[in-house]
DNA sequence: CGGCATCCTCTTTGATACTG
DNA sequence: CAGTATCAAAGAGGATGCCG
């Protein structure tokens, strides 16, 4: 990218992941750890291999991923991100909190994965009691599952399905977003589609921050 | 831009405001409120005039700025925030304060307005003695003189030279931010061209974050 | 002057195909 | 698996002109 040449830390920030897709790179190295190339296509659905290729080597040049060899049985060049890489799971963070709203009214055309509920989850759900013993969610929208953890005043999105969830959340991604959200009720979301499996009453326990 | 077509929130603010120069438009407005056409075109120095229109129009289709026919004597149009793009204020921030390093490793080539210290200052100091009573040092690098604002426990960059500072700086930006970043010696800086007049003591009062 | 629109060039991105 | 190569399309940058 070319420089905006302004000395500001905002836009010196933006000369290094201003570009379009290098934010999505990390967070897709942020949410699911180590990755191939492979990996990240599959995660960024929609992106250029060569754009792909392009972006990672800046992220290397800038020193915020390193491209290691992982020895057999991998044998594959494994992505990962430095620390001053992970250091911008804030400005994840803070857009992820800002975009939520755009979740609820989006059409259905859009490609899903089940992490990218991460930055969602993690930003605008909190656990309304925390001295209370943990919950669970799992979560399963035709993409890998996932489960929501809520517990100590943390929630916190984990990749695989919960071992003993208390609740099952199945259907569409816009029902499941809209129910934790509170945009949606359950009955609403039930009639389009959303099947809710366990104990209701744990969907109290995730409040809107 | 076009969409990323993921429903993740992450992607979808960055679909809103992922393009180039849009959130440089944002902190232009965050931090001089309401402001002409030429004003942001003054405090961006490099973006093309029609690129800025497109942005415009762009932002307040998504409902992030208001377009005010100011009255006489004024006479103008007046670009200002809604809530909605305030609130970008937080991704403003992360940003900031993930930039930071890079302004003390920049080259002396860049643009300056001394209204970027904003997120910078605001983000990466902090007031080490609540207590105790507000302090202000001046900042004048050669641009519209900014002065920080310390106590209470908080650090705000505010417009105008400050009335009875206690501590000047006058400089270059980098100098400037050098000592205020601890990177360079007051010792150093001054050699480099640095004039600090006033308490030097309040220096050590902003700590960094 | 303030707020653009046009025209042109150059760079970046996108889509697809191909390769060690 | 981890990329290049190629080419078309879109976007950005810069200069200038227009109109109240």
């Amino acid at each position: 990218m070319k420089s905006y040449g302004q000395y500001c830390s905002v836009a010196k920030a933006l000369d290094v992941v201003g570009d379009r897709w290098t934010l999505l790179i990390v967070r897709e190295l942020i949410t699911q750890g180590p990755c191939r190339y492979t990996d990240l296509r599959a995660g960024l659905p929609g992106i250029a291999s060569n754009l792909l290729a392009t972006r990672l080597r800046e992220l290397e040049a800038a020193g915020l991923i390193t491209r290691t060899a992982a020895p057999p049985p991998v044998a594959t060049t494994l992505f990962e991100l430095t620390d001053r890489g992970r250091q911008l799971k804030d400005v994840l963070d803070a857009l992820g909190r800002w975009g939520v709203d755009f979740m609820v009214t989006a059409d259905g055309s859009d490609a899903f994965r089940s992490t990218w509920f991460t930055f969602a989850a993690e930003n605008f759900l909190s656990d309304t009691d925390p001295a209370a013993p943990e919950v669970t969610i799992g979560l399963d929208a035709g993409d890998a599952p996932v489960h929501i953890a809520v517990g100590g005043g943390r929630v916190e999105l984990r990749r695989g399905a919960a071992p003993a969830p208390d609740l099952t959340l199945t259907g569409e991604p816009r029902l499941i977003m809209g129910v934790l959200a509170g945009k949606l009720t359950l009955q609403d979301a039930r009639s389009a589609g959303l099947s809710a499996a366990g104990d209701l009453t744990v969907l109290a326990r995730v409040g809107r921050v």
